[in-house]
DNA sequence: TAAATCCTGTCA
DNA sequence: TGACAGGATTTA
């Protein structure tokens, strides 16, 4: 489910929610959701491990614990993160895979119903093991405008949509995010990096933080599944130019939205303005 | 660069 | 009933 901004929205709630308290407990229903290490292996060491702070890099989530260890969430397709105060606990909820239980009385839920997600207690030299090793810049502070151009001109053989769902090129941006990037810098989505005009890939650039910070600001885009770690959904669903809008007309220039699929992956785009 | 894979749910 | 789904890796 979540890109960027929906784990970046999770990561600011949880900053203020869960940074100060303590991992008691681990309850795991799914022993598929621990990515490592061994299960028993995972309850035994997430005992008594602090919440000293959150981070996150692409579309992972790291709680930074004592004793350096540090927990690695990527909530891919359907995963939800949520954070439940002691007196409101649900019971009986479906696909709920992991509970991390807190000194305080809350605990944390990672529930999944396709089952991609997953949980990671690493320590430092460990980070391979999630992946995060693999990952390109983070879209938000990783590189400038001029580095990012460097990096398209190495790629100049790829389209540019493949281009940007690929994490080791740059990390956070998923499909909807992409297509609504696109539009928004006035690409056409099946174009080669190398083909792109000179004032591009600064405009595009801009366009995708731009678009990035919007979802944050509006506290993600709740297509399907997306809650965020209070259990609510995000807004920026209402503010889509073109994803998931295939036959509507588009609100700038009145083209018909439409729909191919690139990489596997359904992509919209306008094609007045792209 | 595409398809298969990991899974379950929803919608047309 | 088949197509499709905010992801990512592996294999062909």
């Amino acid at each position: 489910m979540p890109e960027l901004p929906e784990v970046e929205v999770i990561r600011r709630e949880l900053c203020s929610l869960a940074v100060g308290d303590t991992m008691v407990n681990a309850e795991i229903n799914f022993s598929g959701s621990v990515g490592f290490p061994p299960v028993q292996d995972f309850r035994r060491h997430i005992k008594n491990l602090v919440i000293k702070d959150l981070s996150r890099k692409g579309k992972f989530l790291i709680f930074h614990l004592g004793g350096s260890f540090l927990l690695v969430v990527h909530l891919r397709m359907t995963g939800n993160l949520t954070y439940v105060s002691d007196n409101q606990k649900p019971s009986g909820q479906k696909h709920l895979h992991i509970v991390l239980f807190l000194r305080s009385g809350a605990a944390l839920y990672f529930s999944d119903p396709r089952k991609f997600g997953r949980l990671w207690l690493l320590k430092p030299g460990e980070e391979h093991i999630a992946g995060l090793d693999r990952l390109g810049p983070d879209w938000l502070y990783g590189v400038t405008a001029g580095q990012f151009k460097k990096r398209l001109a190495a790629r100049g053989n790829s389209r540019i949509k493949t281009l940007l769902l690929d994490q080791r090129f740059m990390a956070g941006l998923g499909n909807i995010y992409a297509d609504e990037s696109l539009k928004r810098a006035g690409i056409h989505p099946a174009v080669r990096a190398g083909s792109l005009k000179q004032t591009d890939p600064e405009r595009l650039f801009r366009a995708i933080q731009k678009t990035l910070a919007e979802g944050i600001k509006y506290g993600g885009t709740s297509f399907r599944d997306y809650l965020n770690a209070s259990g609510k959904p995000g807004g920026f669903q209402k503010r889509l130019l073109v994803y998931g809008r295939k036959g509507e007309h588009c609100e700038q220039c009145g083209s018909v939205i439409e729909r191919i699929v690139m990489g596997g992956r359904g992509t919209y785009y306008c094609p007045g303005c792209q």
